[in-house]
DNA sequence: TCTGGGGTCCTAGGACCC
DNA sequence: TCTGGGGTCCTAGGACCC
């Protein structure tokens, strides 16, 4: 039977940092920022089982979780030796002989035409146990959104196995918003439906769903809901649609000089990535916040995909210019899209 | 103790063309 | 000379996830 292993690695950066911090094992440690618990504007990246226990979490302000976790030690992100990590772990479940399709830097599917999936799960465990000192969880079933539902239920350090079998009865009781893919918002608009539980919606009309959310994230959610998700492992590497950077600023900017500046900056940055990854630029994107969360993205087309710097920072320049900068504005960001394979070879033709 | 950064995908609606 | 319908391109915005 084809099955897809959702692999989940616990903790993630807490776990690298507790790797070469062993002092720390059992206490909370919080990932975020400059490891400087009174900076503002910065936030946890990653809180260690313990720190969660203090009710921080992923997300939260640093002087947040200080003042929750006072006696947590703070450590500063450093995403070159997650990097590492994780291209150590995804290695490793590649020699394991089986499609690895990598979802990020903690997460990969692997599909598996095997008769003890839980087997291999447990042997994915004790190889990345034994060969990184990290710890992970394993979902088995046969689509990525339902292997992804059943990690939930083996975190941490366990493996579960999720199937029509068991389905219904461990998720139709709960909310909609337990299924991958299914927020805060599609929750609350299908409760304006009568429909808050698994069970409700996968019993739904599906012509009622297509109605409210489209053809597409109708008949996607009504899915999900039944249990059913994507069943294919893609072992090709990813290829990026965009490239982008963000910066929010330490106090909100007035000046307008400051902010050209700030968007040429990012803008060549980013630029500067793109190219080194021998991709072409086809849409420039700038987002812009004021100091009360208005957050607004504008976008333009190049009138050809291209890598030239003085066009593509030109065009970010346009584009901010399109947006009324009388308000402090906290944070800009540029976003570059990217010619996919079909485009350069469109463009070359 | 106000709210990071990096992504993807979907939908709606206007412009434009035939 | 009062007005159909289909298709594509483009941007804005929403939603979600890690």
């Amino acid at each position: 039977m084809a099955w897809i292993l959702h692999v989940d690695l616990d903790q993630f950066l807490a776990s690298v940092e507790l790797r070469r911090h062993p002092d720390l094992v059992g206490l909370p440690v919080i990932v975020g920022g400059s490891g400087d618990p009174t900076e503002p504007r910065k936030v946890v990246t990653c809180a260690s089982y313990e720190a969660r226990e203090f009710g921080v979490h992923a997300g939260m302000p640093l002087r947040a979780a200080a003042r929750k976790c006072p006696d947590a030690t703070f450590l500063p992100s450093d995403s070159a030796a997650y990097d590492e990590a994780s291209d150590q772990v995804m290695g490793l479940l590649r020699d394991l002989g089986h499609p690895v399709e990598v979802w990020g830097w903690d997460e990969a599917y692997l599909g598996a035409d095997v008769a003890d999936p839980v087997a291999l799960a447990e042997r994915i465990r004790s190889v990345i146990a034994a060969e990184t000192g990290l710890s992970c969880s394993v979902g088995i079933s046969d689509n990525k959104q339902r292997a992804k539902v059943a990690t939930g239920f083996g975190k941490p350090g366990g493996v579960f196995t999720l199937t029509d079998e068991n389905w219904m009865t461990l998720m139709g009781d709960r909310g909609v918003d337990a299924l991958w893919g299914v927020g805060p918002k599609t929750a609350k608009r299908l409760a304006g439906l009568g429909i808050t539980t698994v069970a409700d919606l996968a019993a739904a009309d599906a012509t009622l769903l297509t109605e409210t959310f489209g053809p597409s994230t109708g008949l996607g959610v009504l899915l999900l809901a039944k249990g059913g998700g994507d069943e294919t492992v893609s072992p090709q590497p990813w290829v990026p649609r965009s490239r982008s950077h963000v910066v929010t600023f330490p106090t909100d900017l007035t000046d307008r000089t400051e902010m050209t500046a700030a968007v040429t900056r990012l803008a060549v940055q980013t630029l500067a990535e793109v190219v080194a990854e021998g991709r072409v630029v086809t849409r420039v994107a700038v987002t812009m916040r004021t100091a009360t969360f208005f957050t607004r993205t504008k976008i333009r087309k190049l009138p050809a995909p291209g890598v030239d710097e003085p066009t593509i920072v030109e065009t970010a320049l346009a584009v901010l210019d399109r947006f009324d900068l009388d308000r402090p504005v906290r944070l800009l960001g540029v976003r570059l899209e990217l010619a996919m394979s079909d485009d350069a070879v469109g463009a070359g033709r």
